[in-house]
DNA sequence: GTAAAAATACCGGAATACCAGTAGATCAAA
DNA sequence: TTTGATCTACTGGTATTCCGGTATTTTTAC
């Protein structure tokens, strides 16, 4: 792989000053032309697109960040700026944070546990124009498991009011008595949820749903 | 800070390459008298506190390793090296991953946002035989939550069993059959179970097991 | 302004879960 | 070997959920 002769723009956005180190370190020694530029939060990283206007050419995103999640901060950089390439750094290895980076305009996914010739492998691909996903990435998307696969009903406002209700332990009655409403309208709504979840019993909706972070 | 004189050794054990790096760069700079050696897994490093015979002075462990968890690999390397210091170097901030680490003989624990003077000042604090705690370790030890004093139950194995069958929606009768004892059995679990848990429906008794990871 | 979605409400009845108290059988550890 | 924990099982009764079908009102969205 040849060092590109132009000079590029590498930014990272992570909270752990360790990984800042390592990823400046190997970025140096596979890049002549490069110049790297950090950021411990979502906010300073965006605040420096404005005021340079255009921002970098790559940037790394780690999801967990004290103060935006990286999906929502790869919506708002690919908002702000087209043209930079955004590559998810991240821990997290379930297939639907994968999509919804990709869906966000995310050029790649790399798992934390890549290695440093992937880490540039991904970047290179990525400044060609393709979707980079690191080894491990690509095998999460090439098997999806049965539970990524099963569409999350979607809840309205007053059932997962209720879903958390009942969760508590807490009958009809006194969920009616609590929002004022008949318990014979709390029976519908959790009818209703076992019908969206496709379960037998409350008690089956409360582990799908905690298994979805829907509840708690 | 004065640099030790004599010649220390720092093993790290983790599976992130960019984090190796990283903590690497940072030693490299902090110490004149160090080296500092490699581990993606557990298993790699208890091999070589075998041959070596001894160990380093000084191992930062990743809790989440492809081969065993950190809170395990504390105790077994305390048990070959007893003079080996221990320090966990990751994510997990719950206050009782912290607990379990210490309580296996570790010297201390650095969250993976810790900046570079952090780990150093910790490592430092370390080998002057003090337990050693980053930032946000202190602050999460210093204020225990309720859920983190909250005592878990002890379940049993039958009660696991019938638990996760009534998490899947499944009647008493059903249970019953499928574990060929009397009806009238899986109900006594189940008023156990709830009893245990402190809580008046299994609904809320399904919630809380998974909460804590105790149903799948 | 109108159609779709959501929240509200009802009936009757069957199925199931929950409550309180008791107790024999089994098995592992002290 | 005896004690404690676990698993098993029962009686009898009450409370609650679940099922089916239906329907009005209020919000939301195009």
């Amino acid at each position: 792989m040849s060092a590109d002769k132009k000079k590029i723009t590498i930014a990272i956005v992570d909270d752990h000053p360790i990984v800042l180190e390592g990823l400046q370190k190997v970025l140096m020694q596979a890049y002549d032309y490069v110049s790297t530029i950090c950021f411990s939060t979502g906010g300073e990283f965006l605040n420096y697109i404005k005021k340079s206007g255009g921002g970098s050419d790559i940037v790394l995103i780690d999801i967990t960040l004290p103060d935006i999640n990286g999906i929502d901060l790869c919506r708002e950089v690919k908002t702000l700026s087209a043209a930079t390439c955004v590559l998810a750094f991240s821990n997290h290895n379930e297939r639907s944070t994968i999509m919804k980076m990709l869906q966000n305009g995310a050029s790649g996914y790399l798992l934390k546990n890549s290695s440093a010739d992937e880490v540039v492998a991904c970047i290179n691909e990525a400044l060609d124009g393709q979707i980079a996903l690191s080894r491990e990435a690509r095998e999460i998307m090439a098997k999806p498991s049965a539970r990524d696969l099963q569409v999350l009903p979607a809840l309205t406002k007053r059932e997962k009011e209720i879903l958390k209700l009942v969760a508590d332990g807490k009958t009809s009655a006194a969920i009616a008595a609590q929002l004022h409403v008949s318990p014979l309208t709390v029976e519908t709504h959790r009818r209703n949820l076992m019908q969206k979840f496709n379960v037998k019993s409350m008690t089956a909706a409360v582990k799908v749903a905690m298994e979805n972070g829907i509840l708690g």
